[in-house]
DNA sequence: CGCATATTTGAAGAGTTTCAAGCACAGTGG
DNA sequence: CCACTGTGCTTGAAACTCTTCAAATATGCG
């Protein structure tokens, strides 16, 4: 079923969406923005659905209005890496190129809204100041992509945990990441499975839970459920984040 | 000493320069085109030097005309990771932000074509087609970025080492890579230290020495000198960076 | 030629994965 | 209401890849 078909062109007034002011649906004020209010189209995904399949042409781009997006290529002996994760008012897709090189899957149930791939080209064509937006959100997504291959190149397990955490804490100020709003406050919930924090911290997810445990009997962290983590030491956890420079022994952690 | 000191202010017309015809300076014919030419200053940089320091305000951007550049960023305990090789014609620093979040180190001996910053910026707001052009740019390396991820997330130091090799075949075919041109026909010149081979892949240069050699004596690469391999077995070398179906056995690598 | 640097090779050790089993939780049906 | 079943998470022990430390060899340069 295509993801533009009539069915699903309901119209939605962007002024109604959690996310209208950020990013290239922040250009309030310019003609462009009711261009894009009319060209935008609400859509529910549930979780595990693909957005866009990995080596297949995609003719919609769009922005995630709540849960999470995963971006994910997968080698030919089934071995699969994430390579991104998105958030809300974050962009999916990849604008400017028939074939996608990675698959948009929803590692939650989904809302997004959806541009027409030609349509959305037309419109950034019209008007530079949201392509300059555009290219600005994308020079983030670099950054961010090779701060991510820091931690994955030359970081132990548990620093890499340590940093997806305190990335999940950075980002759930925002609006849709959670159903209760819980987050702020010091309890993060972990938002997609462990299988696929694995496959976005490049290890398996026996490694991921070994590392949580550990990190709950020093103290750093409690246990809510198996998916909310309390942080008891918020400083001790972006200490491990960047590098350990104590020993790594459970002893020592306890203080 | 500033990069953009008057010594090194020395115009250069673009029909000289070897990478004139790509990416952002492919705008020939346009108004923009000349202004480029107006802007550019050719400069050489000698190996190990940095030109854009991690955490620092960097006020010119530019191309690669020949040579590498290293995109490293540093862990406070001395770590250090390589997030991304620029070669010839490729865009080096950041638009649109005062500090840089990486360090830019010459890997080579280099010739570079730098812009002064708000002068560059400037000229992007009045010619929107340049920074089309510079955000295709941004997606590609971003694509890039993300592919290498997929590498240091879920592949094995073999596979790493052969995609690393084959990507360097890839970009081999520009001007300004190596001193000889050798590099098209299966001779390949390692252009950077095994050290940074190793930074760029997260490994121990001791392992990237290893497998060199294990390949070697499966007949798949042999060593001219430290710096040089031919491929013998290029397609076993494509099999070897995608995956490994076989056992890994050297034994079995012989034919 | 001799020194400094870069690369190769070797052996021991650590961290992570793999394989396997056990546990917790949610949904389903009796 | 409670056992049943599926799924996802946790825990354990063995195996393995890669790193670490150390030494030898090769390479480049004055």
């Amino acid at each position: 079923m295509n993801i533009l078909t009539p069915e699903y062109l309901l119209h939605n007034k962007c002024s109604n969406c959690s996310v209208h002011n950020r990013r290239i649906c922040s250009t309030a004020g310019s003609a462009a923005a009711e261009e894009l209010n009319r060209l935008g189209r609400i859509r529910h995904i549930p979780a595990g659905q693909t957005i866009t399949t990995e080596n297949a042409y995609a003719d919609f781009y769009g922005n995630v209005v709540s849960g999470v997006v995963k971006i994910t290529k997968t080698l030919k002996d089934g071995r699969q890496q994430i390579v991104g994760l998105l958030f809300p008012s974050d962009f999916f897709g990849r604008p400017f190129q028939d074939v996608s090189r990675f698959s948009f899957e929803a590692a939650t149930d989904l809302e997004i809204c959806v541009f027409e791939r030609h349509a959305f080209e037309a419109l950034l064509k019209r008007h530079p100041e949201v392509e300059h937006e555009l290219l600005k959100v994308f020079l983030n997504e670099l950054d961010a992509t090779r701060e991510w291959s820091v931690l994955l190149g030359c970081q132990k397990t548990r620093e890499r945990i340590a940093g997806f955490l305190l990335m999940l804490l950075r980002r759930n100020g925002f609006r849709g990441c959670s159903k209760d709003g819980q987050d702020a406050n010091g309890i993060i919930n972990l938002p997609i499975s462990r299988k696929d924090i694995a496959m976005y911290l490049g290890m398996t997810l026996e490694t991921i839970s070994r590392q949580l445990q550990a990190m709950s009997r020093a103290g750093i962290l409690k246990r809510i459920d198996s998916n909310q983590f309390e942080i008891l030491l918020p400083r001790r956890l972006a200490e491990i984040a960047t590098h350990e420079e104590w020993l790594i022994d459970d002893g020592l952690w306890s203080r």
